[in-house]
DNA sequence: CAAAAATAATACTAAAAAGTATTTATTTGA
DNA sequence: TCAAATAAATACTTTTTAGTATTATTTTTG
């Protein structure tokens, strides 16, 4: 399961993508108030999506944070990623240690073949799930989905 | 991702479905030694999995843990369920909230149609994958695969 | 029946994740 | 140019997960 942090870090993007239009920027207080996350640590998260250009801040009167890059570009992927680490996608299931795929470099777990099916489903979901895409999905919904 | 806790309670159930032949019981140091997992750690576990009655266990002299019914009917999803609650397969992807899955009774998330997809392969593979299945895979490659 | 071998139970410590508080730096606009 | 508004940085606290240590209980066997 993602961590507490990487669930408000899509969240955030996801709230970014949609309601900051063509680059203006939303204070951190009214993002952290609108989804309901304590501000200063959405404000530790935002930071660092902006060291890794997920995301642009501006300070100052009418600063805030807005996208670093165009909306389709950003896949959930690249999120979890940045905060919980590519060990979230590559780890072993069963074991602390990673788990080779083939038996030359070391031993596959005993469910690694059994796993490997729904490992790849969940590596294309997150990598073909974009923001832009997530936002498409809610046009026509907005008030019956929850952020 | 599953915790260690949930990790370590698989494997020593693989390891014993595979090496407690009919109802005799291995010691906790054994398991643990062989698994490479601390001692007093498992031992806490497996008292766990005695009380759901997954696993049977004797104290005294030739005493020790074994599986508590056959493995054909201990699935994935039954230790998971012990472990880490049933909230890992029915939490949100992105919210700390449930979500639903109709509008009726509060709102899915933005992800939630996209999701649902994997996460039902997901619920297959842990509900369908039982201790006997992941042994019987196995047969014939015991020392090319990591327990 | 006593001693030894084992699990069971309980209480404690360490590390990581989650969250809070405070201070600093930057930008804008009056 | 100064004050206000904002993000950035840093340090701290709380909670949860992971792991350790100790003691009690049960069972077998000499």
């Amino acid at each position: 399961m993602l961590s507490n942090t990487c669930k408000y870090a899509i969240r955030a993007l996801i709230y970014l993508g949609k309601f900051s239009e063509n680059g203006e920027k939303i204070g951190i207080k009214k993002i952290a108030g609108d989804l309901d996350i304590p501000t200063p640590f959405l404000g530790k998260i935002l930071q660092n999506l902006v060291k890794q250009k997920i995301l642009s801040s501006t300070k100052g009167p009418n600063g805030g944070f807005g996208l670093g890059k165009p909306a389709e570009e950003i896949s959930l992927y690249d999120i979890v990623k940045t905060i919980d680490g590519e060990d979230f996608f590559k780890n072993c299931l069963i074991s602390l240690e990673p788990c080779s795929t083939n038996h030359a470099n070391g031993k596959p777990c005993a469910v690694h073949g059994r796993f490997s099916e729904v490992r790849n489903e969940l590596m294309e979901f997150y990598s073909q799930t974009s923001i832009a895409k997530i936002i498409g999905d809610m046009k026509g919904h907005e008030e019956l989905i929850k952020l």
